[in-house]
DNA sequence: TTGAAATGTATGATATAGTTTACATAAAGT
DNA sequence: ACTTTATGTAAACTATATCATACATTTCAA
């Protein structure tokens, strides 16, 4: 799998720590660590409300062309 | 949760069973079917696969405005 | 008017997402 | 020096997505 650097930028704009994501939207801190590492493949529900949080969109962080 | 009917409409514009739509993405039909009827919560991964089939994005099939 | 195709749904098994706990490192502040 | 904050990562556990199989209903073509 692959890195969501765009994930990690989101956040960065916002300047939330990997903690604040997790708590915002209800899951640990290992679990926002692995998606960003690209080491699983979350629920569309849980990429959902981590879009809320970060104010933007499912294709935003994680649509992929080609 | 609540069905999917943008999931079922793109299907029928491309004239695709449950059945075809599920070969092409390569899981099962129940799963197509529980994803339609809102049964469950696909993985990311799965969604994007389903929006490449169908050639829209995740915003058009996943993404609740609100 | 039978038969196949499309769909809904249920159940037990298996793979994996997500939790909990824990340890380690680096940076920054006191 | 010590403490706190942010992050990476690992192991054992729990919850749930998904599979495999199965049965039922509706629709529509032969």
């Amino acid at each position: 799998m692959t890195k969501n650097l765009r994930l990690k930028a989101a956040r960065a704009k916002l300047d939330m720590s990997q903690h604040e994501l997790a708590d915002a939207v209800d899951v640990t801190r290992q679990t926002i660590s692995a998606i960003e590492r690209g080491d699983y493949n979350p629920s569309i529900k849980l990429c959902i409300r981590i879009c809320k949080v970060l104010n933007v969109t499912l294709n935003d962080l994680f649509w992929e062309e080609n």
